[in-house]
DNA sequence: ATGGCAGGCTATGCCTGA
């Protein structure tokens, strides 16, 4: 089984470069859910006969402009729950729902936060301190659970392509590093840490100042395993190639193989 | 040098993103 996660930045803008994608990985290995961020979209937009034609099923949950998330899977997804549970909020950035062989996927494109101290921010930890209650849930009801997407939180100084520019920054705080540890600590592992790191590790880059090219990054996409998904995870990819396409989202797919 | 680029919309400039 293959899970991934990818922000696309518009999903109006970006469906090619997702069939294209979706449809390289098939073969020995394809792509079982990939949890997507930033569709963009309101629901009656949602590109579900387009996917549905190429092969895939999709949940999805929108909004007008800004956010919205979905789960595209080869198999349909069941007990899909959208938002965070008990957590009043008008921006669509949660959907789950359990896949085909019992893997419980939560995906969450988590606030920006704008800068430490603006209220955005104070938004992005309150919000990101919900999702944790909402995990913790979770755990306690599925044995197999993954909770993938666009963290905005890059967890080490090694994640950043220069720690002199973002080391206490939005993204980069110990405010937010710390809310990632406690989230990590309900019982869940960063899949990335499972193997060796590889010489590229960032998701994102800057569109501006050639940001790709001068490899100006950052690793904010994540897949967070429990214990018992951790054990059946044979390997960890961040796929550069959507990157260097023509009009490019600035994050790029990551994957987690499984047993 | 604190901007650059990209997407969406109240659109022909402004907001948001990271």
């Amino acid at each position: 089984m293959r899970l991934a996660t990818w922000n696309v930045n518009s999903l109006n803008v970006r469906l090619p470069h997702v069939l294209q994608w979706l449809n390289e990985q098939r073969g020995d290995a394809p792509i079982d859910v990939v949890g997507i961020q930033e569709t963009k979209l309101t629901d009656e937009k949602f590109p579900h006969a387009e996917l549905l034609e190429a092969g895939w099923h999709s949940a999805w949950h929108g909004q007008k402009t800004y956010n919205g998330v979905c789960l595209i899977s080869r198999e349909p997804m069941t007990d899909i729950v959208k938002g965070i549970p008990g957590f009043d909020d008008e921006q669509a950035r949660v959907i789950a729902g359990t896949t085909a062989d019992g893997v419980r996927v939560i995906n969450a494109y988590v606030v920006n936060g704008k800068a430490v101290g603006d209220e955005k921010f104070d938004y992005k930890l309150r919000w990101f301190s919900a999702l944790t209650d909402y995990v913790t849930e979770t755990l306690a009801e599925h044995e197999q659970v993954a909770v993938v997407g666009d963290y905005n939180i890059a967890p080490t100084a090694e994640d950043t392509h220069d720690p002199e520019v973002w080391e206490g920054k939005i993204l980069c705080s110990p405010q937010e590093r710390g809310a990632l540890q406690k989230l990590l600590d309900r019982g869940l592992t960063d899949a990335f840490t499972l193997f060796d790191a590889p010489e590229q590790r960032f998701t994102w880059w800057d569109y501006r100042a050639a940001g790709f090219r001068r490899n100006l990054g950052l690793r904010i996409d994540h897949l967070l395993l429990s214990d018992a998904l951790k054990a059946r995870c044979t390997g960890f990819e961040i796929d550069r190639e959507p990157r260097t396409w023509e009009r490019p989202s600035d994050h790029t797919p990551v994957i987690c193989t499984f047993e």
